[in-house]
RNA sequence: GGGCGCUUAGCUCAGUUGGUUCAGAGCACCUCGUUUACACCGAGGGGGUCGGGGGUUCGAAUCCCUCAGCGCCCA
């Protein structure tokens, strides 16, 4: 059968997923065995497959390929998550185009259109990563929404209502008007905004004296309930006691003092909005202000705003600085750079709003989460500087503001039963909260048509925080067996941009409700950018579409580039040279195969001994490579581990053992050497494997015919043995005489194919094991082991051996004494270097014995390579 | 404003406790080579006062101070 000289990756690439999913290789359950768990980061629903996904994933299938190899039982659980904001927006938009507004609908009716549109276009990221080569487990996968995972959200709910630690507050908080919702802190972003200041006049009442307040919202004039002057300020203490009249509106409001306002800042006279500011809820507060809401929910005034009622708040704003303007008590507006707060989602300008929301208390639950990290370690985070980072926000950690004005996700387990604040109850069914209702209320008349269940959803992370723990059904059935089996997890690969949405909160669930991590270790894999080190994303459009990627490069080329430039935590510069050379490599590895399938066996001829030290030396080589290799596993440097592994095999293994065992051409090779090299090629694609699993596995299939059960998915990992690694600097040695054989070829223009001869003057024994490599390498006639100059010869020098090729003719004596004193003239100035050292008596007696042996060893060659190079020069002279 | 981190070859980055695997890797670059697995290749080569300055030390890319530039998180 003729093999292809290229590497054709599509074709390979679908046979083998088939391949591995009919054999149901990625399937887990329970066993003997022990478990390697690792959970997927949940994408959004809406979600397509994007660069960040692919590092991130790509990541997870190299850890649990790796995992598999090793022995464990292995099992990636994948699935999604439902993202209320970001699904319900699309819904939303969706409707509206198809002429249905939302608020037409019932919530049946709406949460209806909301699965359909799942039904129909959530998952598309689960296919497109099939793509990509991960293994997960999909008989498991899961979504946020999916019944049971809804039902251990709401009894995590109605179980911390009960512990006190979720409560109902009235509290200033992050709406956006254009979902409808309130937001966490977390998905609020700052962004620095120019605006404008608006110095306005307000009249004090019965005088006609004025103070000028400076604001950057003029149009929360109607909300105004208050001026407030710092009590130290000396221009305004005229002031104390008076009223101010808010313009327009014509309300009296008191001029309060506090210290709180910076003298510094605007005019040092601040107008007081407690509906509209958090700062200013706090003022008022403390003053016992009333407190007046402006808006409607979208950010549009209401009746409070007067003539300005349904104007948009931007709107508002200029047509209230028009209106001020026209009478003649808008001072003067400046330039005023802020920062505004926006949604993550929509991107529409936070509007801070008192409204009554639902908080999880945070201080308790973290204590355990914060000592698992940084104290016990039994979280380890990597790379480790995010622990600061953890740390500074555990300490400070807010109550999570954990519902949502919105209909897609769990609605929250709270039902009422009056009109008092306090008359409701949280309970996990209808049923249940009757008797509740019942009995907190008294009333046993109450039927359950009298229940009225509160109208929002919990937050998204709220169903995503218990993931690792409701995957396997442990928040209904704690004592499950999967439960206990998988749970905690080992590995968690995400990105840092969530360590506190999703990673902090998972940690905090694990112990609150199984009593343990959720996890071993935490992998945060840096953020993908392009090569102007531009975040990647939609809307500058510089993403590569990962399909066309794919296609391009093949899933194994994509894989390599991803990984060859990602060390933890840093961010990854994208650049597709990095996927060519990852299809470089595939194809490097296609053709050493071809060139061991292509050679004719004979077990009659003998081992040639170059052979034989060769495969020995390898072996050696790969030994000590795979060491590296673990440890670099060890500690997540997969981007070092996947070096490693390519320089094994592009620079030991292609160049090297290949060139060396190569039998001449036409000439078959001996059965003994064959069977080294392909039982060597077989380590290789195990440990090549979780990097590109498609290449490995077409490979292994073509080295000869397998059954299901040898497939390379589910091989040994090669075992570690003891070896002698001093046949590795044996090697070194030989292959520089090689390389100093190959330079003078060059040097001289001598053609490959005429071979040459090679005499060595030995002034320090080194082994002679490699010189049937030599000779076959520098394809030399023979070496001699002389023990004067060889006239008429090119030399070189490797430590302290002098080499010679004979040339009659090509020698310049010139050339070479000048090349030989440029040698002497550096070697003599490194030993002064070094002997100046070890003249330092401070050095000598400080430093540990160890370096100044090296030092001394360091002098002892230094000298023996001058007296080496001496000796040629005189030759020559 | 507070915190964390970064600055090493043209590019992307390693460099663990200060000391021969301390100035490294991959890519890019230059020269030569179509030989018989691979030109998606081979052989050989050049390239950095480790951001600037100061200090500690026998010894600093590594520790301390300071200046400059950049990034991220939080307010």
């Amino acid at each position: 059968m003729e093999i292809p000289a290229k590497y054709d990756a599509l074709s390979v690439e679908d046979k083998w997923y088939s391949y591995w999913m009919k054999h149901n290789y990625f399937h887990s359950v329970p066993n003997e065995k022990e478990p390697y768990t690792i959970v997927i980061p949940p994408p959004n629903v809406t979600g397509v497959l994007h660069m960040g996904h692919m590092l991130n994933n790509t990541i997870q299938d190299v850890l649990i390929r790796r995992a598999r190899l090793k022995g464990y039982n292995a099992c990636w659980v994948p699935g999604m998550d439902h993202a209320s904001i970001a699904t319900e927006a699309k819904v939303v938009a969706k409707l509206k185009d198809e002429g249905i507004n939302k608020s037409d609908l019932t919530r049946e009716e709406f949460l209806k259109h909301a699965w359909d549109w799942t039904d129909k276009h959530g998952g598309i990221i689960l296919e497109q990563l099939k793509k990509l080569g991960a293994s997960c487990d999909w008989d498991r996968t899961k979504f946020t929404l999916d019944d049971d995972m809804s039902e251990a959200v709401i009894k995590v709910f109605v179980d911390l209502y009960k512990k006190g630690l979720i409560y109902r507050g009235y509290r200033m908080v992050n709406w956006d008007p254009e979902a409808k919702t309130t937001l966490s802190d977390e998905e609020v972003n700052y962004e620095e905004k120019q605006g404008k200041l608006f110095y306005i006049s307000y009249k004090i009442e019965g005088s006609d004296e004025t103070l000028t307040i400076a604001t950057t919202r003029p149009e929360t004039i109607f909300g105004d309930t208050a001026i407030c002057i710092n009590p130290t300020d000396e221009r305004f203490s005229h002031l104390k006691g008076k009223k101010a009249i808010v313009p327009i509106c014509n309300r009296v409001v008191p001029i309060i003092e506090d210290e709180y306002v910076d003298v510094e800042f605007g005019t040092g006279c601040l107008k007081v909005t407690p509906a509209h500011d958090e700062n200013d809820k706090v003022l008022g507060d403390k003053h016992q202000l009333e407190v007046i809401d402006i808006f409607n929910d979208d950010a549009s005034l209401n009746s409070y705003g007067l003539q300005f009622e349904g104007q948009d708040r931007f709107v508002a704003r200029k047509n209230v600085a028009k209106e001020l303007e026209s009478l003649g008590i808008l001072i003067k507006t400046e330039n005023h750079l802020n920062k505004v707060g926006t949604s993550e989602r929509t991107k529409a300008v936070i509007e801070p709003r008192l409204s009554d929301q639902w908080f999880l208390s945070m201080k308790g639950l973290a204590k355990p989460a914060l000592e698992a990290v940084l104290e016990t370690e039994d979280v380890k985070l990597f790379p480790k500087r995010f622990n600061n980072t953890y740390r500074h926000w555990m300490e400070n950690v807010r109550d999570w503001n954990i519902s949502r004005q919105l209909w897609w996700g769990q609605q929250i387990p709270a039902y009422y039963y009056g009109d008092a604040k306090e008359d409701f109850v949280v309970a996990e069914t209808a049923e249940e909260a009757l008797k509740l209702a019942q009995a907190k209320s008294g009333n046993a008349s109450l039927t359950i048509g009298d229940l009225k269940q509160d109208e929002d959803v919990v937050d998204t992370w709220f169903s995503a925080w218990l993931w690792p723990i409701s995957l396997f059904d442990g928040i209904r059935n704690p004592d499950n067996e999967e439960a206990k089996y998988y749970y905690p997890t080992n590995d968690l690969v995400t990105g840092p941009d969530i360590l506190f949405f999703w990673v902090a909160r998972m940690i905090v669930a694990g112990y609150e409700f199984k009593g343990e991590k959720p996890f071993n270790n935490v992998y945060l894999t840096g953020l993908v950018r392009d090569k102007q080190r531009r975040k990647m994303s939609k809307s500058l459009g510089n993403s590569p579409d990962a399909l066309k990627l794919i296609e391009e490069f093949g899933a194994d080329g994509v894989r390599v580039g991803l990984l060859l430039s990602s060390a933890a935590g840093n961010d990854l510069m994208f650049d597709e040279a990095l996927c060519q050379q990852g299809k470089q490599f595939a194809n490097k590895i296609w053709n050493a195969f071809r060139l061991i399938k292509g050679w004719e066996v004979s077990d009659t001829i003998k081992q040639p001994e170059s052979s034989k030290i060769s495969l020995e030396w390898f072996n050696a080589e790969f030994q000590r490579d795979l060491v590296q290799i673990d440890d670099h596993f060890s500690k997540y440097r997969i981007s070092d581990a996947l070096m490693t592994t390519y320089k094994l095999i592009w620079d030991n293994f292609c160049s090297w053992l290949l060139e060396m065992i190569k039998p001449n051409y036409g000439e078959p090779i001996d059965q003994e050497t064959y069977n080294g090299a392909i039982s060597i090629f077989e380590n290789i694609l195990r440990i090549l494997h979780p990097f590109m699993p498609f290449l490995t596995e077409e490979i292994w299939q073509l080295i000869e015919e397998r059954t299901p059960s040898q497939a390379l998915i589910i091989a040994d990992w090669p075992k570690i043995e003891e070896k002698d690694f001093s046949i590795i600097s044996d090697f070194d040695y030989a292959s520089e005489v090689i390389s100093g054989i190959r330079k003078i070829r060059k040097d001289k223009n001598i053609s490959f194919k005429e071979s040459i001869d090679l005499s060595i003057i030995e002034h320090k024994n080194v082994t002679r094991d490699f010189d049937s490599v030599i000779i076959k390498l520098g394809n030399l006639s023979g070496i001699s082991y002389v023990t004067n100059p060889v006239e008429a010869s090119l030399s070189f020098i490797i430590r302290s051996n002098e080499y010679f090729i004979p040339m009659a003719g090509a020698v310049n004596v010139e050339d070479e004494i000048a090349k030989l004193t440029e040698e002497l003239n550096y070697t003599e100035g490194f030993l002064k270097s070094v002997q100046k050292k070890l003249s330092n008596e401070r050095f000598v007696n400080n430093a540990p014995d160890s370096v100044v042996a090296s030092e001394k060893k360091k002098e002892a060659d230094a000298l023996a390579k001058i007296e080496t190079i001496k000796s040629s020069l005189a030759g020559l002279q």
